[in-house]
DNA sequence: GAAGATTGAGGTGTCAATCTTC
DNA sequence: GAAGATTGACACCTCAATCTTC
């Protein structure tokens, strides 16, 4: 199921807009950050990705314009990313769309009661895996 | 919560054997089937993946020599993948290990319940799926 | 023309190695 | 030595085009 829900959410995402999954998630939190920009590490740690992911990403991503890097003044091993202005017009383009498909598809066929599930498990399994990380 | 759980899952595989995530589920459909073979577009309903991603996939198993692939003599455009005997040795290493894991960090945290809603989700959006294909 | 399968190109993700700065 | 980031190699996945056989 989260296969296919996942396929049929890039698809929509395809359909309006030129971003990618992974694309619009790194959009999404740079936006929502009061600074519009992040160091790589941060956004790495909130999405959950690997450095050389992050990177490879970010790069790809300033190829086509969607987002660009700046130095960093107080640690010089470091850069920031920052969306341009045609990153903001392509998220702006996608989300309302990508939001609409999620509730379509997922949020409004469940009920509070299995929601509020949902949430128990993943709260659940991802302290089992934290156990299973840390030498459990 | 899918993503990492998911990340953890291969890195046991990877631990037990040599085989990907992508690589098990073809040799547990395969070695599910009373033939211990399967037409490559059968592999391909049977998993949800596309053609192309079937044929690149055996092609890479193929050359590990993982499966082997024979020709359909009812259909000459078609062909059979069948598990060869290193094919078996990988997937008898990983197997145990994988199904703990699974039983580990996912099957074993949650009661019968949470268990049961998570079945009914799965229906509900598969279905919801399901219209929008086809032009809901 | 449709179905089964292959191919090549291009985006994506992981791993290990590397480089610079702390 | 550790942390932030980059790179190159390789595996993986999708798309569109193609080929053969039905």
């Amino acid at each position: 199921m989260q296969m296919r829900l996942h396929s049929e959410l890039a698809r929509h995402l395809a359909a309006d807009s030129e971003l990618s999954y992974p694309d619009y998630v790194v959009l999404v939190a740079l936006t929502a950050d009061p600074e519009g920009r992040m160091r790589l590490f941060e956004l790495g740690q909130l999405l959950g990705w690997e450095q050389s992911r992050v990177s490879h990403h970010i790069s790809r991503m300033t190829e086509r314009g969607l987002v660009i890097k700046q130095e960093c003044p107080s640690d010089r091993r470091g850069a920031y990313v920052a969306v341009t202005d045609h990153g903001w017009a392509e998220i702006r383009a996608a989300a309302p769309g990508h939001v609409d498909a999620v509730r379509r598809l997922f949020i409004d066929r469940l009920d509070a009661h299995q929601l509020d599930v949902l949430g128990d498990v993943a709260e659940t399994v991802l302290a089992a895996l934290e156990v299973e990380r840390s030498g459990g």
